[in-house]
This record gives C-alpha cells, structure tokens and sequence, in this order.
DNA sequence: TTCCAGGCAGTAG
DNA sequence: CTACTGCATGGA
C-alpha cells in the first residue's frame, strides 16, 4: 500500500507549521472534500485523468506525501510531479514569509501573531470551479449551513473513491453542473440566486468563456478583479477571496467580509464596524501582504 | 422574536 | 452615484 515510488517526501520551506494548516482545515466545519485524521489530511484529486487519494503528513522538517492510486499500479513520475505541485499550491509552499513576519514584528496591534500563529500560511482551493462555487455558496449565510450545502452538492454531482470503507469525493465537474437545473438546486435549499450563479459558472467555464489562463494573462490584480467582477454572482468579496484562494495573489482584502471587520474592530478597539476607509488605513503598512494580513486576521477568530 | 452569518443583484431615487 | 431590498437557513 505504501510502496516507496508512492511516497514523496519534501523539505518543509521556512516558516510553516504543517499543524497551523491542518488547525485551519480542521475549525470544527464538515467538510466534505479532505479528511483530517491524526497528524494527516487525505484528499481526492484528479491528476492526468485519473483519480487518486493524496495522504499528506510531516516528520520533523519533512512534508510527506503519499499517493494512493485508484485502479491503476503504477504512479508515473509526471503524476508524481503534479501532485508536488498541487500540494505546493495548496499551502503556499513556495512562499518566503520573512517580509511579512517582519511587518508582523514591528506593528503595535499585532507583533503577537508570529508566535500565536507561526508558520500559518494561505491554505489554498487550487481549483478555479470550485472556488467559486464555495464563494456563491458561503455567501451570507453561515459557514455550518455553507458546508451542509456544498456536501448536498458534492454528494449528488460529484464523483468519490472509496478507501478503508469511506468515501473521497471530488468536486462535480462544471459540465455536468452546467446542466442542472436551478430547481434541483433549490430542492437542496441552494437560493434560487446562488442556483443561477453556480450554473452560470459552470456553464461559462465548461464553453471557455471563463478560465484560469485566460485569467492570469491578464497578470495585473486589478485587471484580474474587473474581469472575475464581470461574471454573475462575483462581486468585490468574491473577487477578491478567489483571487487569494485560488490563484495565491498577495494583494487582495475581502472588503465587505464580516469576520475581517469583526477582527479589524476588535483589534482597533472599536465599538463597531470598521468602514472600508479604516479598514484599508489598517492594511496600509502591509502593502504586498495584504492577502496574509487577511488571512492572520481570520485566525484570530477561530 | 428578531437578528445576522466569510454578499450580491436588482431597483429606485 | 447612494440607499434600500430580497434571498434561504439556523443558531444566538
């Protein structure tokens, strides 16, 4: 089960704390899409066509990977790259922490976070469609009822691998959303709206119109948010939480977030909600790391 | 009971 | 441009 051209093991970048991340996965939430377990998270993925279950751990300075193909014997080595990849995605391992520790360490509020939150880094949804998806469907609702209903979804359309007598599932694939029907959805409790903006997506990403390299062609954040901000059921928070989440942009606040204005409130000592002026003089010293500020500032809160 | 959650589009002024 | 409203549900 664990032959070793299964199992890669990475060196873990500066600055990570693997347990941080699995804090962040493991706030009490159902997730259906990862499986936390003692000192590991086993997720479904999609890799060349093929499914696969990732188990990630760590030892020491090592992050562990391991691969469990379903079906097939051999993991080739470009299967073995992607899942490198994707692993790196997913907890921003590539990213150097130092400068953002730094601005940490020197401002009033929050010179506490570095030693509270250490090695925390932006655990990420690698995938366009279902990030997205998450954000139509965690949009003003509560994240316990966000969770029941992306399980409904993931659960009815989506595709699972079985292993040790339990389900993986991966997330439906945007063509077979794309042809369902917003009262299917609405039988799940979805809205009626947040129905429409998931089929919308899914349609729009399964002819083209919408993609992740058409996207990062445009390179500039801005330009990203204003393109994203076009598509129906995508607006400033969304924008800008997919753009961080998905695509590891480091310049983006989820203005409008009402755990981000909980936490900046409370951190001014204010009696009440920050506006979007006060909220921007916060972030202002931590220009090029507002996405981590945001992220810290969420921790804060669970 | 009322209010509000990791918002957004639509409408009215 | 800003202000207001409905949306779905459940926990506080």
């Amino acid at each position: 089960m664990n032959s070793a051209n299964h199992t890669l093991r990475i060196p873990k970048p500066d600055i990570f704390s693997f347990a941080e991340c699995l804090h962040f996965l493991d706030r009490g939430y159902d997730d259906c899409l990862y499986t936390i377990g003692d000192n590991h998270v086993i997720k479904a993925l999609r890799m060349e066509g093929n499914p696969f279950l990732l188990k990630i751990s760590d030892e020491s300075e090592t992050l562990i990977i391991e691969l469990f193909p379903a079906g097939c014997k051999a993991v080739s080595r470009p299967i073995l790259k992607r899942a490198e990849n994707y692993v790196a995605r997913w907890f921003d391992l590539e990213r150097d922490l130092h400068p953002f520790y730094r601005l940490l360490n020197r401002h009033n509020q929050l010179s506490f976070m570095p030693a509270q939150y250490y090695g925390l880094r932006i655990v990420g949804i690698p995938d366009l469609f279902e990030a997205l998806c998450w954000c139509v469907i965690g949009q003003q609702i509560n994240l316990t009822f966000a969770h029941r209903l992306k399980r409904r979804l993931v659960e009815t359309y989506g595709t699972s691998i079985s292993y040790n007598s339990r389900r993986h599932y991966l997330f439906p694939d945007p063509g077979v959303l794309a042809n369902v029907t917003v009262d299917e959805l609405r039988e799940m409790q979805f809205s009626r709206r947040k129905a429409e903006y998931i089929i919308g997506i899914a349609r729009d990403i399964s002819t083209g119109t919408l993609s992740r390299s058409a996207l990062e062609n445009l390179s500039e954040t801005t330009k990203m948010l204003n393109e994203l901000k076009k598509i129906r059921g995508v607006g400033e928070w969304t924008a800008n939480y997919v753009l961080m989440k998905s695509f590891q942009q480091l310049n983006c606040i989820t203005f409008g977030d009402t755990g981000l204005q909980s936490s900046v409130s409370t951190m001014l000592e204010l009696d009440r909600k920050p506006d979007r002026n006060e909220i921007e003089t916060f972030f202002k010293p931590f220009s090029g790391w507002e996405s981590y500020l945001n992220i810290y500032l969420w921790r804060t809160l669970s």
